[in-house]
DNA sequence: ATCATTGCAAAAGATTTGCAAGGTC
DNA sequence: GACCTTGCAAATCTTTTGCAATGAT
């Protein structure tokens, strides 16, 4: 019982991949073999993740397990509208990231190694609130990226440009 | 004399003309005919716009002053390094707007009409050199869109969908 | 004259789609 | 069996690029 106690406490009762079904369900979708899989390996892990990416870490084109290119960004899209994912517009490329059962939060992107850093702000949720008020706007959610440098790039540059100095 | 004060107040002093041609020879790049017709039709007016939209407006491809799909990219891309112009990564396209003797500002996105309204906050600037702090981490800039609905799409949908009830 | 820029067309990258075959309810 | 989904390949959409011709300094 008391071993049961941190799984009975999480807040979301249902697994994404239960979830998932849910939502196939209510709108007479099939669940899927494919879809199963993309479910399970996409939250195996709480990675931001780009399509290339994920297509890269599933099963090759001759593997057991094989998802075909156009299922996986069907699919993406169905995680997105099911909420169990969101989209994040980079400059770049899109990044995927869990919107289910993971506390809201946005992101610091450092444009030299492309990490993503996520925060959380209470402050910011007002804020939203106030804005939205003032221009009598109805939020339904809000992105914000901070992009900079990270410490570690931040330092790698400062060691490979010093020296020069220093001399 | 009285006449000239709006104009020497401001606290841009070159024009998006003269500003680009400045960036242009500091990389001795050169100041062409098409670059010309770009930089005066972007800053003719404030609105946001894409590419796709920029080019229906320009000369067509059997007009003077007609210009090419590829050197409207080069040239966008090249005002945005310039700090001429900033981009916006919408979740379906990518949208410009002015950045140089415009104050900084963040948006809202109505998901319905697809309409950006702008903001300024200065609790917002507090809060980014905040969490930055805490992370460490050297802000160069910031993206913050709302999304959601706004006013006048809001309106029109109750008118749709009242109707209904009120028989 | 030198070197950057243009237009064109082709290429590239990312995502979507039509369709016949196969899977799920 | 009805209907949704898949894989494939082709199609889109948006943006970039190679290259020979043209233009700016």
């Amino acid at each position: 019982m008391a071993s049961n106690f941190s799984l009975e406490s999480v807040q979301v009762s249902l697994t994404p991949q239960e979830r998932f079904e849910e939502y196939l369900q209510s709108r007479s979708k099939r669940c899927t073999g494919p879809r199963r899989i993309l479910v399970d390996h996409i939250f195996s892990n709480h990675e931001h993740f780009d399509a290339e990416t994920l297509i890269a870490q599933l099963p090759g084109k001759n593997d057991k397990g094989y998802v075909s290119r156009a299922t996986v960004f069907r699919t993406l899209n169905e995680l997105v509208e099911a909420g169990l994912l969101s989209k994040l517009d980079l400059a770049s490329r899109t990044v995927f990231e869990h919107d289910y059962g993971y506390p809201q939060h946005d992101h610091l992107h450092c444009t030299k190694c492309d990490q993503l850093i996520e925060f959380q702000s209470e402050e910011l949720k007002r804020l939203r609130e106030q804005v939205a008020q003032q221009h009598k706007f109805r939020v339904t959610g809000h992105r914000l990226i901070i992009s900079g440098i990270c410490e570690k790039c931040a330092r790698a540059n400062r060691r490979q440009r010093r020296p020069v100095d220093m001399i």
